[in-house]
DNA sequence: GTCTATACAGGGATAGAC
DNA sequence: GTCTATCCCTGTATAGAC
């Protein structure tokens, strides 16, 4: 029987210009369960996890209905693997973001520009993992809600950091943070391609107006 | 047969500290219309629209699952009339907030205290009106995102006006109107009563923080 | 590991009596 | 306007052959 998790090794140097889909390709699942991932992927972020059906996934990947329950013990299952990859990668593009320098504001603008981008360019995916984690398992959901909790981590450590050297100057960094967190995750929900700025362009203007938000008046 | 659409006059004067719900009843409902309507905000809210069943709605409404058919013509039509009332009284309140200065700074703080609190208020309400918009038809769909935009417009004239008078420095204000409403609406996703900042302390948080985001450095 | 066939449950919506 | 009864469809998951 597979592993349901996607090795974690496997989810480094990913690149933002990627889509989703072919960062999940690089990971080395076997054929048949790559392509129900990838379909249901599909699936999910087109119709949304109760609306798609194990049906529709198994036939996007090419496959009997039957054939999903040798790769997955359920369709819950599959939605799990895919939230937990989508946020292996999340926490790894995030923290790439913030190595870039050791400079509070930097790291900040990078982190903030970056998450955006990154929410605005798998929109339709990210939507899947944010909005539909009710179906998952209590235990399941913890895990997912374990990996939101690194990424706030890391943007909290960076906006404390700062105060502590008189850079910031932030009534409550909880708050802020999530605000911070707000603005990159927000995104996904209202982002259309094509339509105004593109997922970098509002991942700068984002970085901006969060440094602006936080910085100590000198 | 009745009409779908919740009178817009019978929604004046809400108060943010009224729960929606007893805020639906202050409408003119008939009492049937007016139960399965409370009712199914309880079922979407708990589960989602897909998986609240119209069986589990009419029960929670003390009727027959055939019942409802007689208010509604299905059960898109039910979220549709429950998205509509909550955006209204959206609406309602971001006017009323906004009316109660003319100094733009004030009026920006008091549009993003009273939405973060009422979407931290509402936040299960919400949830389903935001996140489960795609189940409903083009048509419902559309009228839902003109009210979403008359929030939008309502807090970019703000900030286009702050800018104008030069007590705020926005290098795009779309972008600042967005961002500003993220902070608002993305809150529905996370809080949970009871743990942190109440609604009303939150919302004079991200208040704070906004202005920050958009004031000029005299 | 994939298929065909199917069990089994549940949901949206309607018919027709009262 | 509400009920009981029911139609019909779809969906998840399993059985068993290949």
């Amino acid at each position: 029987m597979r592993t349901s998790r996607a090795p974690a090794d496997d989810l480094r140097g990913c690149a933002l210009g990627m889509t989703l889909d072919r960062q999940i390709e690089r990971l080395r699942f076997p054929d048949g369960y790559r392509r129900l991932f990838l379909a249901a992927i599909e699936a999910f972020a087109e119709h949304g996890f109760h609306v798609a059906s194990t049906r529709d996934i198994a036939a996007r990947a090419g496959m009997s209905p039957a054939a999903m329950y040798v790769h997955f013990r359920s369709k819950e299952e599959l939605l799990h693997c895919i939230a937990m990859a989508a946020l292996d990668l999340t926490v790894e593009v995030a923290n790439e973001a913030a190595a870039g320098s050791t400079e509070p504001v930097e790291r900040l603008r990078a982190v903030v520009g970056t998450l955006t981008a990154w929410h605005a360019h798998h929109a339709p995916s990210v939507r899947v993992v944010l909005y539909h984690l009710d179906a998952l398992t209590p235990e399941h959901r913890g895990e997912v809600s374990d990996r939101q909790r690194t990424v706030n981590r890391l943007v909290c450590d960076i906006m404390a950091d700062g105060v502590s050297r008189g850079v910031f100057d932030i009534p409550d960094v909880a708050v802020a943070c999530g605000a911070a967190l707000s603005l990159c995750v927000d995104v996904a929900r209202w982002y259309q391609p094509g339509r105004g700025w593109s997922p970098r362009e509002l991942g700068d203007q984002h970085a901006a107006l969060v440094v602006r938000m936080v910085l100590a008046h000198q």
